[in-house]
Order: structure tokens, then C-alpha cells, then sequence
DNA sequence: CAAGTAGTTCAACGACTATTGAATTTTTGC
DNA sequence: GCAAAAATTCAATAGTCGTTGAACTACTTG
């Protein structure tokens, strides 16, 4: 059966855990990514790490309620949760992604 | 002489610092506080943590660009450089801080 | 000058972070 | 069923984080 992937509910979300996962540049570039987009598998991002490395980032953004992982198949699909972070802390995403420059134009 | 303190030019301020720094509980216990007040003596704080504690997220906060700290006889005062932090992250603080939960009423 | 006050520096600690490579799981297509 | 593809798990690493207590510096006031 389909491996059980933790998520946060929107009210578990944790502000610590956002800004923590959003100070990291790595972290920062998957989320630029997935912002122009959308939803990518896992291996659209080759370009920021490693496999194994980019793996441990896609947990910690999942964990902090910033992305959802969905399976299909052999792939996993990442997107970002905009609508539940919006409501969790109106604003924050939003002044983030504004203030973080792209590494790749 | 006065004791040369460190602090980063508004183009110097990384975001990347700033996220880091107000992930930590304490140093937005701080930061709220200093919103409050406007400016501290570092005693003023003595309810969030131990003195030599207090020191270390002090310095934290004003490496990352957060605070600034001047030196007036035996005290040191800190205040926050929202304008700068404005300038140069515009919204930021200001979702940062709506969003961040006081622990004191 | 001596004593008190304000705050820092230092070394140490356990815990966590980001990164890596090798081994493993899961699903699909032949 | 077998092999390729997608991604994870695991153990290991070096480095950083937050916290502590003891020792120190610097300024002020008697």
C-alpha cells in the first residue's frame, strides 16, 4: 500500500520550523522553483544537491508545512502549501519569497 | 574607548541570517519586547534566559541585522533597525512579527 | 582605591544540521 | 520475473547551535 507521508495540519504548522526551513538557500531554491513551477517530481531538481541531500530538504519543508509530496507511481510530486501558510501567517510566504533572490535568472 | 560592536551596513544584511536568527523563540521573545519598548538595557531581559545566555542571542540578533547596540556608561542599549530591515526586506518584520505569538501577555 | 553593577569572554557540553556514499525499497515496462 | 528508474534509508562525517558556569573587563559611585 502507499507509504503513509507525514504533513503538518495547517494549525500544526510551526513559525520556528518555517523560518528555519526557509534560512536555508537550498531549501529557499526548491521553493523559488516550485513557486514558477508548481508541482515537480523529485528529480527536477538536480541542479541544487545531491539525491540522497535533496531528499533530507524535500523532509524538512514537508515537515515544516511548506510543501505537500504526493505519490504517483514511481515519482513523488512536490508542491507548496501557499493557501495554508497564507492562513497560518497571512503575509510571511509572500515577504520571503519577495526578499529571496533567484540563483538562476 | 568605547568598545568597537559590530554591526552590518542594510545592504550587508543577509536573509538568510535574519530568517535564521528569528527562528529562535528567545531571540523573538526579544524582538517582541524591543517592539514594545523601543529601546533596552540587555538587564531588561532578564526573564527570558540567563545573562550569559541573553548574550549570546544579543549577539546573534545584532550580527544578523536585526538589532542595534550602543554602549552609554556601564549599559547597553538595544533597539531594533526596523527602517533598515524595512529597506531592505520590505514586509518581512512586519509578517514575522504578526505572526510570532507573545509569551507574556 | 575599593566595591558594586552591567555585561562579556571562554571552554565545555549534548543536540542538531547539512552533506556524502553505499545499500535498499517501490513501481513500471519488457 | 527481471531490469531499469525514482527516490529513500542508513551510518558516518564535520560543523554549528543553544545553554551553562566560572572568570573576566569596564564603568560608576562611595
Amino acid at each position: 500500500m502507499a507509504k503513509e507521508i507525514h504533513h503538518p495540519t495547517t494549525e500544526q504548522i510551526d513559525l520556528s520550523a518555517v523560518l528555519d526551513a526557509m534560512s536555508d538557500p537550498t531549501r529557499r531554491d526548491i521553493v523559488l522553483r516550485l513557486v514558477e513551477v508548481g508541482e515537480e517530481n523529485c528529480s527536477g531538481f538536480s541542479e541544487f544537491g545531491s539525491k540522497t541531500n535533496l531528499t533530507y530538504h524535500y523532509a524538512r519543508l514537508r515537515e515544516a508545512g511548506i510543501t505537500s509530496t504526493r505519490i504517483e507511481g514511481t515519482q513523488r510530486l512536490i508542491s507548496l502549501r501557499l493557501n495554508d501558510l497564507e492562513m497560518r501567517f497571512p503575509g510571511l510566504m509572500t515577504a520571503i519569497l519577495a526578499a529571496a533572490p533567484r540563483s538562476k535568472t
